[in-house]
DNA sequence: CCGCATCCGTTTCGATACTG
DNA sequence: CAGTATCGAAACGGATGCGG
């Protein structure tokens, strides 16, 4: 059911909230509208996706995970962990949606104790932003919105936000150099990297 | 470098060892040659397969994964328990390899606690046989091979240790009606349930 | 615009045959 | 046994058109 080409990619997508068809086809690079429509209208016999029309005045048509479709955040999520170990250093050219990084950060955030820190993360990228909270403490989670109030406000690039939350540069240093921005509680900063399980990549490899 | 058609499925076949060509080629139906020649050559060069040639006498080349080959465990481990849901019941003509179970078995394993019973199970289906160890306890595991002894040893075939494992059929009434045989202590077999988090199939969707 | 359907040149696939 | 060669069928990417 999901081994053929974009499928996984569109499940991915939709895991992010409900598109319509054109949102889809402009994220996901290269994908022609046929086979677009032949992966959601497969993905919707066999009930992992459902499409609805808007009401009006948007009255347009939007995908949308099934509890089905749902039930392989796990799996995507695994496969973003994984996928973690090549993304270091970032290729150029190399397009990340800012509102991946939602995906990335909640399928890295540490699931067991962490600071008990709450920080908002506007990560910006091509004039798209994507504005996130990450909560420490007993259980990390990583979401939207949140009444709890941010000690720390960082503004960052997508591969800044990847420096930063793998470890492989400080907060703090980033800060001095200027690759990241920070209001709040400068010094709760330095907790940043400790709210995320990260399979630090191997310098090494880098397989094309 | 996973979403081909193939690719995925080569990396669960090697998850379970060490492969040759055919083996390969035998246990993923419809699989061309060439095919999966690009499929191994790629993923050589990706670095999440190795090829080896074993020493005489044997003298045939292996494919087994590299370290960040075998990291894809938990991703493939979480697709298998999503694909659970659309496992019951098992169609006319679905060939299912015994030690897909094993990967299956493992994957549904209770992480948390469970009762300390040690199952051997022995699953059978067109004369191919697998025999793995069920352990149960702090931390349940499947295994190939234990010091433990078992409790009990089933022998089922794939389709009646699925329906077991995932509660659908009491053990007991599957030893009365003749749909598996066991030998031991027949009292610990009403607990094997337990050492397993299945998602029960809704009854209602069963896509194509 | 949005959501496709259609067409077309290219790539990829599956099946089978064949070779070192 | 481990692939390569070949060939018709299917799928794909890109462009275009078209109704709502």
């Amino acid at each position: 059911m999901l081994g053929e080409r974009w499928t996984l990619l569109i499940v991915r997508e939709l895991l992010l909230g409900p598109k319509r068809f054109s949102d889809l086809r402009a994220r996901l690079d290269g994908i022609s509208p046929s086979v677009l429509t032949e992966r959601l209208t497969r993905l919707e016999q066999l009930g992992l996706v459902g499409r609805f029309t808007l009401p009006p005045p948007a009255a347009s048509t939007v995908y949308e995970l099934t509890d089905h479709g749902r039930a392989l955040r796990p799996a995507v999520f695994e496969l973003i962990r994984w996928g973690g170990r090549f993304l270091h250093p970032v290729r150029k050219g190399e397009r990340i949606e800012p509102d991946w990084m939602l995906l990335a950060l909640d399928a890295c955030a540490r699931r067991g104790p962490s600071p008990p820190r709450t920080f908002q993360l506007r990560i910006r990228d091509q004039g798209k932003e994507a504005i996130l909270y990450v909560i420490g403490g007993p259980s990390g989670t990583v979401v939207t919105d949140t009444h709890a109030a941010a000690e720390v406000t960082i503004v960052a690039s997508v591969p800044a936000t990847l420096s930063v939350m793998s470890g492989a540069m400080d907060p703090l240093e980033a800060l001095k150099a200027g690759r990241i921005k920070a209001t709040g509680d400068h010094a709760a900063l330095a907790e940043f990297p400790q709210l995320f399980d990260v399979v630090r990549p191997e310098p090494q490899k880098r397989p094309a």
